[in-house]
DNA sequence: GCAAAAGTGTTATGCGTACACCCATGG
DNA sequence: CCATGGGTGTACGCATAACACTTTTGC
């Protein structure tokens, strides 16, 4: 019944108007205890009730798309702090039973200290990428998610994001490790050390991850702020 | 007074309700006697008349994105048959003094002989790219423009795209002008030649280049129709 | 035969890749 | 002293980059 008015409503301040609806859907990654994870909701009206979606919502009009974007974000998430990126925008008239809704999709890179310490865990939650079970997406937010982990991959091997989901301090090999699960391959640690320090992207902190019990790893911390084209792999 | 007419219907319609009205703009590259040009419309009403702008219009209810697509460019220019990819949406509040209207843009590669066969030169003309006035843009096209002529170098650098805007057959030296022009620098002819037939994204065709006075040139054809991810440069 | 563009090979250098052992620490 | 992950160097092969002359045709 509620689901039917807000459906009516929906329809009747929209789609009477015969011009498609902007919507915003945000693809959130960030590694939780080693493993990629997604920032996703679970759908509490019908269409599409009780399958995980994309955070999203409307549009509003007179503020721009990032500014939709974190307005957005914050409402439905509570998270602040992200690197941001535009997508691609997906239309077609059927991917909404509700009507006819556009939606600029964006994805978004968390460390996650700061996903922890902003997210609202009771509107949002944190599912592994690979044990997603895709079947359980709702919309079309599946074909999202892929199109989002695809940039993700041509992003890593192609500048330093990285810096936008690692801590502000780790060990090679965390880096390494995120590498190979973000490349879906695995990397020769000599080389990748090589690689990674020719690249002059880090730099050491001279401090040591004193948090194991063998050799103390050396921590490390990126240079830069700024995304930089740089062939990784 | 025709264009307040229309100014105001347009706001009467649109922008009363409080929702960002959807676009689609088309930055449509071709290669007319060997330079690269653009198609652009001149704007023959305000806002920003008497400026160039991109072919565009208002995105239709209940088709897709590339529906729109199609339908606009046929309106818009004439042209039918164009490789096209989704460029970035762009949705700045200010962007169109009539109101809040956000923008997919795409762009697209045509070759000369079907663009000359196909487009509405009374609607559109063509734009030497260097050339171009940049003053003599209109709204934010100028910005949406050089978001596309980056892409397209990127896509020339790691794709065979060039496929899209050359004719049917071509010689090594006109494929070479194409990649000099669009990535901006001077190709050793050796050393293209080499790595362009090592990619075997091209053959021969059997057929010689005899429009000219000098030693005839082997005419050549691209093998593939989809693009492909190659590393050309 | 001359002008003009087509076509062709070799060498040097840098980069990616493959690969195995010693080191420092906590328990 | 042992288990665990941290840290290090070399050799080979391939791709890129630099570079100049001969060939074919029309006029």
């Amino acid at each position: 019944m509620q689901s039917a008015t807000i459906q009516q409503e929906f329809t009747k301040n929209i789609f009477g108007l015969s011009i498609p609806v902007l919507a915003l859907d945000v693809v959130i990654f960030t590694i939780y205890h080693g493993v990629l994870c997604l920032v996703l909701a679970k759908r509490e009206k019908e269409p599409s009730k009780g399958t995980f979606i994309l955070p999203g919502g409307l549009m509003k009009v007179g503020i721009s798309l990032e500014e939709n974007f974190d307005d957005i974000l914050l409402r439905k998430t509570g998270i602040t702090e992200v690197y941001k990126e535009q997508l691609y925008s997906f239309g077609e008239p059927d991917r909404d039973t509700r009507g006819h809704i556009v939606t600029v999709a964006y994805y978004a890179l968390v460390d996650n200290d700061v996903l922890l310490r902003t997210a609202d865990l009771t509107r949002v939650q944190l599912i592994e990428y690979n044990s997603l079970d895709t079947t359980s997406i709702g919309f079309d937010h599946k074909k999202i998610i892929q199109y989002a982990h695809q940039r993700l991959i041509w992003k890593f091997e192609y500048t330093n994001i990285a810096m936008n989901i690692l801590p502000k301090q780790f060990t090679l090999s965390e880096l390494q490790w995120v590498y190979e699960m973000i490349l879906g391959k695995e990397l020769d640690k000599r080389n990748f050390r090589k690689k990674i320090l020719s690249l002059e992207m880090i730099q050491e902190t001279g401090e040591l991850d004193r948090d194991s019990s063998n050799r103390p790893a050396k921590l490390y911390e990126f240079k830069d702020k700024e995304l930089k084209i740089v062939e990784v792999f």
